[in-house]
DNA sequence: AGTATACAACTAAGGAATTCGTAGATGGCC
DNA sequence: GGCCATCTACGAATTCCTTAGTTGTATACT
C-alpha cells in the first residue's frame, strides 16, 4: 500500500509558506534565493513544489512579465495553531503548560517575558467579566 | 536527481519514539495498539518503521519470547529542543516569546501556570547568584 | 504425535514526497 | 530577426510511508 495523501502541508511546502507569510508574494526566483542558505535548494526544486502547492490549492499566483508571483492562500495563523497542536500532541502530551514548562527550563523565556504575559491574561480576563 | 535521506526523525519515526519515551521499552504489538486510535496504522507498518530505525541505530532491541522488546537510544530532551528549535524558526521568527504569547492568546496558558513559571524562574535566578 | 490456531517477524510492492537535470518557451535588447 | 538570459514544463531518481501477503514458531486441542 502506499502512504495516503498528506491533509497538511508537507516539510517543503512548509519551507515555501514560511517565505510567502513574511513577503506577502514572492516569484520562485525570490523564493529560492531567500531558501538557498538555509536548505541549498535548486531553483526547479522550489518551482515544482510550489507549482503543485498551486495544484492542492494552497498558493494562487499571477504573471507579471514571464514569472509568476505566488501568494499564499492559507493563513499563518491557522497554521500556527495546528503546528502547535502537533507538537503539543507528540511531545508534551498534551499540555501547553508542559511546553512551557520547557521553555522556561531551557532559559528560552526571560522574567519579563513571563510577567509581560502575566499582566495581558490578567487584562483578558477583567475584560471577559465585564 | 533524488531527494536526500532525512538527517533527523521522520514523522512516521518521531510517533514510534514518542512511545517509546513514554514506556521505555516495547514490543510492536503494544506500539501498534498505542498508536492505533490517533493514526489507525497497521501492525505491519509499525514493525516495519521500528526495523528501519533499528538499522539506523535509534532504537535497539532485546529479545522476549517470541517477540522483540524495543528501546529508545536517543533521548527525548534533544529531540524537544531540536522541535522547538524549528518551530521557532519557522513559524514564530526565532523567538520563543512570540510562541509563549501565542499559547496566552490562544487560551491555552491559565494565569496559575504562568505565575507557577514565574516563581520557578526567580528561584532560579536566586540560585544563580549564590 | 499431528493438526489447528494465534501471533510473531520478514518480504515485496506501490503511491506520496522531495529533489533537480534537461528541454522548451518567452521576453528584452542589439 | 537573432541572441541571451531567465522562466516554465516535464520527467527521472530516490527516499519515505504504508500495508498485503508470506513464512516461521509456540501453544492448544484432539
Amino acid at each position: 500500500m502506499a502512504r495516503s495523501a498528506s491533509p497538511q502541508l508537507t516539510e517543503a511546502e512548509q519551507r515555501i509558506m514560511d517565505q510567502l507569510w513574511d513577503k506577502g508574494e514572492a516569484s520562485v526566483r525570490e523564493l529560492t534565493q531567500a531558501l538557498e542558505p538555509k536548505y541549498g535548494l535548486a531553483y526547479t526544486t522550489v518551482l515544482t513544489t510550489v507549482r503543485i502547492m498551486a495544484d492542492k490549492g494552497y498558493v494562487a499566483f499571477r504573471k507579471q512579465g514571464r514569472a509568476h508571483l505566488f501568494r499564499p492562500l492559507l493563513s499563518r495563523e491557522g497554521a500556527q495553531r495546528k503546528a502547535i497542536g502537533t507538537l503539543l500532541g507528540s511531545l508534551f502530551g498534551g499540555s501547553p503548560r508542559e511546553l512551557a514548562q520547557h521553555l522556561v527550563s531551557e532559559d528560552q523565556l526571560t522574567l519579563e517575558d513571563i510577567e509581560a504575559l502575566r499582566a495581558e491574561l490578567i487584562t483578558k480576563q477583567k475584560e471577559g467579566k465585564s
